[in-house]
DNA sequence: TAACAACGTTACTATTATAGTAACATAGGA
DNA sequence: TCCTATGTTACTATAATAGTAACGTTGTTA
């Protein structure tokens, strides 16, 4: 009777996508009140909705124990999804002619609101292997993150400020909000970040911001990431700031044709 | 009033999927008009449908052109889903292994119906690009598919049979019903499928079933794949033939495993 | 072995969300 | 300028979902 404001909106469908972004790495077998507990849906309306997706075969059903998992359907969507992606084939090819120069491990990333999302990375084959996350609020810790704070508004980046202390991932992270701004101050003014073993012992990283011209605003970050064996700090700057800034430069270019 | 068989079902999500389905690689912008068309909904309800995607951040919506288009949490969501396939993660490794020895691009399919689905390739550095379809109805002309057809049963490989002639993509692929029962008669005595650029001009395949023990039915395939002008079938045969096959069982007691 | 608890499944309606029609708005092309 | 295609909004009958409650099943504890 009260005339909703979102007529145009559909809840089922929030729902169904809920329950199916419940699956995950570390979560991919799941029961139906686990499902219905976290998606805060009741019994019966869970009990529809992983119906239809089991029906629908993204997920699967184990009939004795009643567990659900992902089906081949899903696996299919996951993957034509990110592959239709077009930002990602705009940057790939980018992305890897550097790494074919350079054989250095580059990563790029979207930011979504105050999280980095993981866009496309190319991994030198000598990199140490770590586990790369999908979705990271650290901004803090990451080459990445702080490139994008570097250009980002006024407000937003006081609104992450405002989180100190940060997670502390290694001995080197940052966790004070001076020491942060301060970084992200100098990254500003020579275009680059550094990332000196603070997400992860043994990895240092350069990155910078990559920049809609249009809009001037930042979209996302790219950086390469190097055996803190190998590399100093001035010298992961001598020999690749110019590198980073250039790729960051011209994926930015393709952003601002795509996004206009 | 008719008691719907169907009551658990919910026809608004299949929907909504079947909206974010319709982008893929070769289709990441899309029309309102055109995704109505596409999937056979009303435009108001594609309009709610598409409304729910844009504010939920599964796509984005160009301001002028209204175009729409994935959106980072499309991206986020799709590699969420690939990397919760439980599956993934038990193959990865014993793949990774093999192509660490080999050097040997090592490619791995499961089937679903009558199509195979690209579950996770590990590519030699210097195997020739190709594009590699994520579905693939056309089993005749890959390693992996005749490698499924050997251990189909009667009924679906009669269905499949009964596609004959089959789509050429090579001077080499087969097109007709009888050549291929033949070979996939050798391929299930001998335990391996050969594909003899096939598929694709200068690559060779050798591939293996993968088999849930427990219910003997055939749930997907490995191949390895080779520049054809480094490798004769024969000298395929002779140097790969005993790996494929004991990577192949490996993998099939882990989806056995995995499945009961 | 019995009782219990947790979970999955089904039945049943009130309520609400969606489908579908139609009208309006807007933009691009003829 | 008119026309057509496309996107958006209004409105209502109808169909779909939410929610309660009860039932079946499984596995655990006493």
């Amino acid at each position: 009777m009260a005339s909703d404001p979102n007529v145009y909106f559909s809840k089922t469908l929030e729902k169904g996508l809920s329950i199916l972004g419940l699956f995950d790495k570390d979560h991919s077998r799941r029961t139906l009140s686990e499902i219905a507990r976290l998606a805060g849906i009741n019994k019966t309306s869970t009990y529809r909705l992983v119906n239809t997706l089991v029906l629908l075969g993204f997920l699967s059903k184990n009939l004795r124990s009643k567990a659900l998992r992902l089906g081949p359907k899903a696996l299919l969507f996951g993957h034509t999804i990110v592959q239709g992606y077009e930002l990602l084939h705009m940057v790939k090819p980018l992305i890897d002619e550097v790494h074919r120069l350079c054989n250095v491990t580059i990563d790029s990333t979207l930011v979504d609101g105050q999280t980095l999302l993981a866009l496309y990375r190319r991994e030198a084959s000598s990199t140490l292997f770590f586990r790369q996350p999908l979705a990271c609020e650290d901004l803090h810790a990451r080459a990445t993150g702080k490139a994008v704070l570097s250009r980002m508004d006024q407000g937003e980046l006081e609104t992450y400020l405002a989180k100190a202390p940060y997670k502390k991932f290694t001995p080197n992270t940052i966790d004070q909000a001076d020491v942060l701004l301060q970084q992200i101050e100098e990254a500003r003014n020579r275009g680059y970040s550094i990332n000196n073993e603070e997400y992860f012992q043994g990895l240092v990283c350069i990155g910078a911001p990559l920049i809609n011209f249009q809009t001037n605003k930042v979209t996302g970050a790219i950086s390469f990431d190097l055996p803190a064996n190998e590399y100093t700090i001035e010298s992961l700057i001598s020999t690749y700031a110019g590198q980073v800034t250039k790729l960051a430069n011209d994926i930015s270019e393709l952003v601002t044709m795509n996004e206009s």
